[in-house]
DNA sequence: TATGAATGAGCATTCATTCAT
DNA sequence: CATGAATGAATGCTCATTCAT
């Protein structure tokens, strides 16, 4: 029976399972990743793991909801600063943060990812969208020319996962045919140029 | 001692493998697919499996290989059609037929293609990638003005994986926020616009 | 190293102990009993099970004990009157303070009696057996025609064991064929009509 | 899954597994007594068992099933003969028949019997008393004069559980205080003195 | 060539017991 | 005394793979 952590201790022990679960799936893959490899990479005994998590689902979930929790975080503190740029910085910046944060801890966060997105897209990629099209919201805020806009939530919703998904698979790829910098530049001109083409079709005449 | 198929009884149980691979597969995902279900699926016994397989995941394998081999022959018999057609249809033609591809066969190679997108993303994105840059390539061909536009390999590289992408996930998603035709529509006017605003951009003056 | 409880306080912790042993054998079986189940419904830690019992098997012995003696108790309190009862009725109010005893307690030393019998047959049913050979012999002594009876150590013997097996089976069968009342009945008629046709067969000629 | 099994050695397997299985009861009982101890037991690999049975319980089943066909086989055969004899005799020689069974087989029935009582009383004792009870009833057409009996059916079941767990315990304690001859001749008397004074108490008068 | 019985390493999970606090 | 976190051996069961037929 899982416990809920109470002490210091355990806090640190269910912290440690969690980094071991991020190692594992990195080094090894979901598929490949047994409760008894967690369980040594925390320094731990097979028993202990059982002690805070009910069944090695349950370690995956909190996995994710601590990547989540860390995405959405930081994206957060940023939100302010990102409604105030024009919108092909603003999209640059999301990015450069996305990508930074799945580059850190080793790339373990990147690769995790990679395989949480088959297993339970809604509650992994979920609460990040959310997120990412209030900040939309916000900027159109910030820029009410960008009101005039047609169907923004489909856009939205296809800039965010193309967004999501090209920055997932680019770093993810050993060998990719472009920059890192490139792809962040090209997925804001994407956007910029869409918006800019926008305004202009549905410019009021005259 | 996986033997290739010489003769045309052992291509039909190839087949078979390949086909009972793809039901498995969108049945139970990849991580429940058991080679005895595989072999009970296509009528054989397990050991026959391993007449025509190294192991399973030579069966995986397969039918990444099938897949790829469909997409790109429905691709290349659209090829000289898409040329033709102004960006935006182009776009929404490819996205049409791609759509059309995944929810065949009972959904199964759409099924299939979520679970193949973190086993191994190079042989199953790549083959397409390169096909479809070729299609842009020869669509810059018929479209001269189209020459004008800036870094077309990276943005290439960037719409093309977005689309692959959204249209997996949109068609994997059981409540999704937009119907498939905003996807595709969104998807073209999004390309549709971003050259439309680099020509503007980069028009010689005067 | 479980210690003699020699404060108050202790005594009342092993009695907890064991009242929860009989709580939770009667509810999940031995089997599935274990020590935190035990530990928690005595509202006490594991750790200070190990205290008081030396494990998880001696926790069980005292349980056994505990029910021998408060069986013995019982009976030794209505020996007297037993032995003065005819040996039909005597028989009847035996089984009667038997049943009601293994019914009580929420039927828990019913439960705990069934599981018992095999697993420690000697020490379980043993020193109920030697009071009941002893109430025999007493109810013999009061009843001096009796001492005529031919084998009498092998009767009691088959009539003890027979009374006790019968009851705890019937008792725990959730749909016996026969109701108690009719198996205490048939009991005390066995044995009534065993002494009675003994008593015609050896009697004195003339 | 479990396989049906169809081929001789397969057959052959199956009863390996259940004799391994009464070994392995009678050596250990039934909670010792694991999967890998009976494949082991069998001479064969721990998997294989899981080829001819679902899981551990229904190996069980099967060594339960399998002693109780051996009985009823063995007293439908004596049938005929038991109800020709007089009463006394009659329990005699069913009970001796019965305890040859239990001794037999390296005395492991015996204690399977033992383990299999608290487990699941229905199934197992359950069809071995139908058949005593028609046996019963034979005997009781083949002696009309005991139609006179009140209580037949509530006799028999006290008759025929005292004998069987009389028996079973008897022959499991180490230590009995009587010899089996003895058990069984006090068994058949307390048959045969209840008949007899049933009889004389329901006498038509004069 | 085809089969499927046999294998056993490996997995998730449980639980009696210990020991530092 | 009391605790409960930590332990790891042990369990039931699965499944990719082999090999005798």
């Amino acid at each position: 029976m899982a416990r809920k952590p109470q002490q210091q201790r355990s806090k640190a022990t269910v912290d440690a399972i969690i980094q071991a679960g991020f190692i594992c799936v990195a080094e090894r893959g979901v598929g490949a990743t047994t409760t008894r490899h967690i369980a040594e990479t925390a320094g731990i005994g097979v028993g202990s793991l059982y002690e805070y998590f009910k069944d090695k689902e349950a370690v995956f979930d909190a996995m994710n909801q601590r990547m989540v929790e860390e995405v959405v975080g930081m994206l957060q503190a940023a939100a302010p600063a990102i409604s105030r740029l024009p919108i092909g910085e603003a999209v640059k910046h999301i990015l450069t943060l996305f990508g930074e944060f799945l580059q850190g801890n080793d790339q373990r966060y990147l690769k995790c990812a990679r395989q949480a997105m088959n297993i339970d897209l809604k509650d992994y990629v979920g609460p990040i969208s959310k997120l990412l099209t209030q900040i939309v919201m916000q900027h159109i805020m910030h820029h009410p020319e960008h009101m005039r806009l047609r169907r923004i939530p489909a856009m939205s919703y296809i800039f965010i996962n193309a967004g999501i998904f090209s920055v997932v698979r680019h770093l993810s790829d050993p060998n990719p045919p472009i920059s890192y910098e490139e792809l962040t530049q090209g997925l804001a001109d994407m956007v910029d140029h869409y918006v800019a083409q926008e305004l202009l079709l549905t410019a009021p005449k005259a």
